[in-house]
DNA sequence: GCCCATGTTGAGCATCTGCTCAATTGAGCA
DNA sequence: TGCTCAATTGAGCAGATGCTCAACATGGGC
């Protein structure tokens, strides 16, 4: 096997620990999925990290930001009329309800892992940053009003967190679209449009 | 160990697996702890069960369902001013999160269990038509109108599973009071009120 | 070209997991 | 009283888990 710098090889470790929790889920997913993933000794994984809940935290905490930064460039470099079909797109684009899947997952975990709530409350926070961000533009643009940009941003995230069910279990609809829809009505609500 | 008739067995089983998976979670909950609580010998427990996760999802169907239920029948005495404030103070009535915690994990887990995915299912609709119900109620008692109670239904109810995460995390508050008003409003806003 | 800090190995331990199966117990009927 | 069958036991297997540690390998700096 190739020998890496510390730093790149922590990064990669990160990553396929990431990739291993998305397909297995956080009380399924082992060490032994990470270093088999990348031919590597099980050793490794422990000079880069103290513990297997550690690794896991980051990875979560690490990817879960990068993807909210992600849709937050997305949005930034959208037109006005364009928001909310984008988010509501991004919303939708999660095949078997994967990337959803962890999420709910992560934020049962917090109940029980303090390092995993700690990665799960700074994304919260930061998403919900991102969507009173988007309400202001909505209505800077003059897309609606709205008395309480900060719970309508918070109903939004909850109910998209709500919505990762629907995604995941395929009920009402399999279809997706059902799910985009009640977002784009939830999102005329809060604008009183 | 007294000897139970096997229906009785069979039902002191199941709520113990319930009252171990709110604790420990769908993926770290284990027969050991099921059969230790009863004081029980571990080839019991396979006696009345084909295996571990028929018993999970056998256990989570009866008490999710048997809590809905037990909501229809307290939303059905209640007077037609108090249907939001009872289920509102309901949502709230969950210490720690702890059977929230329980349904969104249960939700992830219907990805990787077709049985789990199963009884989700059914409590996802069953759920839905209570719902619709107390809609029905609130229009009929002039508390407003409402378009679609089906898509406003299954808006109330995603928005709770997202509440989950807020109860859980105690973020943005630790007082259930916030998520509550959410939700109050989210009555109000598909009430036209 | 040597040398050492550092990346890397993997056998192995203690512990846990779901599940089997031959053996034992006891309640209720005849 | 005895018999029968269902309820119950629990040691034990095969496999998985997180993590340790002594040993090995190698690339960059001298």
């Amino acid at each position: 096997m190739a020998r890496l710098s510390g730093a790149e090889r922590r990064r990669q470790i990160v990553k396929a620990a990431y990739e291993v929790i998305v397909e297995k889920g956080l009380g399924y997913a082992a060490t032994r999925d990470v270093t088999r993933k990348l031919n590597v000794g099980s050793g490794l994984l422990h000079h880069y990290f103290p513990g297997w809940r550690e690794l896991r935290a980051e990875a979560v905490r690490t990817f879960v930001l990068a993807e909210i930064e992600d849709v937050d460039r997305m949005l930034a470099g959208a037109k006005d009329d364009d928001l909310v079909h984008s988010l509501t797109a991004w919303l939708a684009d999660d095949p078997g309800g994967q990337h959803w899947g962890l999420w709910l997952n992560a934020i049962e975990e917090a109940r029980r892992d303090p390092q995993m709530a700690s990665a799960v409350k700074e994304a919260y926070r930061t998403w919900h940053a991102v969507l009173v961000r988007v309400i202001n533009r909505l209505v800077e643009a003059g897309h609606g009003e709205c008395p309480d940009p900060a719970a309508s941003a918070w109903r939004l995230s909850v109910l998209m967190d709500g919505l990762a069910g629907i995604l995941i279990l395929g009920e009402p609809s399999s279809e997706p679209d059902y799910a985009k829809r009640l977002l784009k009505e939830q999102f005329a609500m809060e604008l009183n449009t």
